[in-house]
DNA sequence: GTGTGTGCAAATCTTTTGCATTTTC
DNA sequence: GAAAATGCAAAAGATTTGCACACAC
């Protein structure tokens, strides 16, 4: 934790940024699991949301974030960078969210197709909806 | 094309809702491809954008369409019920969008994963981001 | 001290809602 | 003719911007 903070830190000074107060809150506040923007501003009472979301902008830019399809809705969460790479699995029915620890096969098969088609690949995102275990036997 | 009109009006029939010449024009507007709401809005002149909005919450619930995220922002497209299944390539300089026909092994290894994972997928969509052809030899 | 970043308030853009009128069946 | 859907205008919500002040270096 404390060691990707830092890295963090000297991220955002390596590419010339203020390694501000608001701006390590919100990584603070990223760190505990994707968020919506209005969940960030929430839990960040001290920071005006424009701040939020002039930082989101930023963070996005550095590649500390990517942004999340998620149902309906979009949220944000911390960049391959920062966590282990993964997938998230939404239940339709109760919104919970699993998360997929990537497979060694998917990876690949998604680079196989990518190159194939002329592309190279630099992030992907899997979102799989459907029903929990829970929701599936009601 | 006329096939899947006819296939479209029976489907809102059958649930009870109208076949009106705005959700006619606007079903048609996403044959021609992934779009944005303010992109639909404006290929629909007819229509006040209140009724696009109405029409696209319930094609979402009908299953008729999906809302994708294409890099920071986000695009409804006809679901599989209407294309065949695929993916999408989408190009971080220049947004270039490449169509991914989806491939069996890649299916597979997704339902498999779920499955192991107590949960049973009902759909998925993957994004790729990296670099079209063009691009790369910039 | 200098320039970047923040907070605040206003402006803008997006999405939703209420209600009278029109359309579909 | 009855119920559902639309259009319009207004409301609510989300995001962006301008500018004076504060903070990081």
């Amino acid at each position: 934790m404390q060691r990707e903070t830092d890295f963090f830190h000297a991220l955002l000074k390596r590419q010339g940024h203020f390694a501000t107060k608001p701006r390590l809150r919100l990584f603070k506040a990223l760190q505990t699991g994707a968020s919506s923007v209005k969940e960030l501003v929430k839990k960040l009472p001290k920071d005006d949301q424009a701040t939020v979301y002039r930082n989101l902008k930023l963070f996005e830019g550095l590649g500390v974030i990517r942004k999340l399809q998620m149902g309906w809705h979009s949220k944000f969460e911390l960049s391959d960078i920062f966590q282990h790479h993964h997938h998230h699995l939404t239940c339709s029915k109760c919104g919970r969210v699993i998360i997929l620890r990537a497979n060694p096969m998917l990876e690949e098969i998604i680079s196989r197709l990518s190159v194939k088609n002329g592309f190279q690949p630099l992030d992907h995102q899997l979102e799989i909806r459907g029903l929990c275990r829970q929701c599936q036997s009601l």
